[in-house]
DNA sequence: TGGCCAATATTGGACGTCCGATATATTTAA
DNA sequence: TTAAATATATCGGACGTCCAATATTGGCCA
């Protein structure tokens, strides 16, 4: 269960490459509250150590992008996040289709 | 997304009371992997001093269950869940879909 | 050019997760 | 009645998440 906002940050980059704030946000949408720099920087610099993620400058923006490594490691966290959660979807389903009847 | 294993934890328990061992059981066919007791009752002992479960012995077991304050904690928990991974959940159908082709 | 602002980044501290090691109680089996 | 097995529990240390505060960089515009 470590390492949910790591995964998630791979998710994000695996739809497309995005600088800090974006993911920021994306993570805003998501969550309802917007992680602070204190949050999201290290989370990227860990990624980018581990030679998960790459970044490079576009005029006052660095653009974060999953490098190959990054790409299978985070089709496996996915894989493993979709069969992890699956009973808790499904509870998810259940609740959803009762609010609508 | 501090707090995961509380929050499955507290979903295990709103299904049915059940004594450490059983937790760990379920969140080891959940994960793969087993939580060693070094993880599950410093997290159970966690949720009683919130008031969110009680526990009761049973012979050589100690069952654990849902306070009233730990069944809507539990439920508004459940839904947050639900809203913040939907996105996450689409993915997973959709890929699900694709290997069934 | 100077000042503003958005984005990036670091620090320090708190918290929850996680394991390995160790300890203890109780129940079952030899 | 011991011995083994099961379940509960704590401790220490590492790690990832999180925020508030602070600092720095680079682009933009007055």
């Amino acid at each position: 269960m470590r390492g949910m906002l790591s995964f998630l940050i791979m998710w994000f980059l695996s739809k497309r490459p995005m600088y800090g704030e974006e993911i920021a946000l994306e993570l805003e949408k998501m969550k309802g509250n917007k992680p602070t720099p204190g949050t999201i920087y290290p989370a990227l610099k860990h990624l980018q150590n581990n030679g998960l993620v790459t970044s490079q400058k576009d005029g006052r923006n660095i653009i974060y992008s999953l490098t190959e490594k990054g790409t299978t490691t985070s089709k496996k966290a996915f894989e493993y996040f979709c069969n992890m959660f699956e009973p808790v979807f499904k509870d998810c389903i259940k609740a959803k289709n009762l609010k609508k009847i």
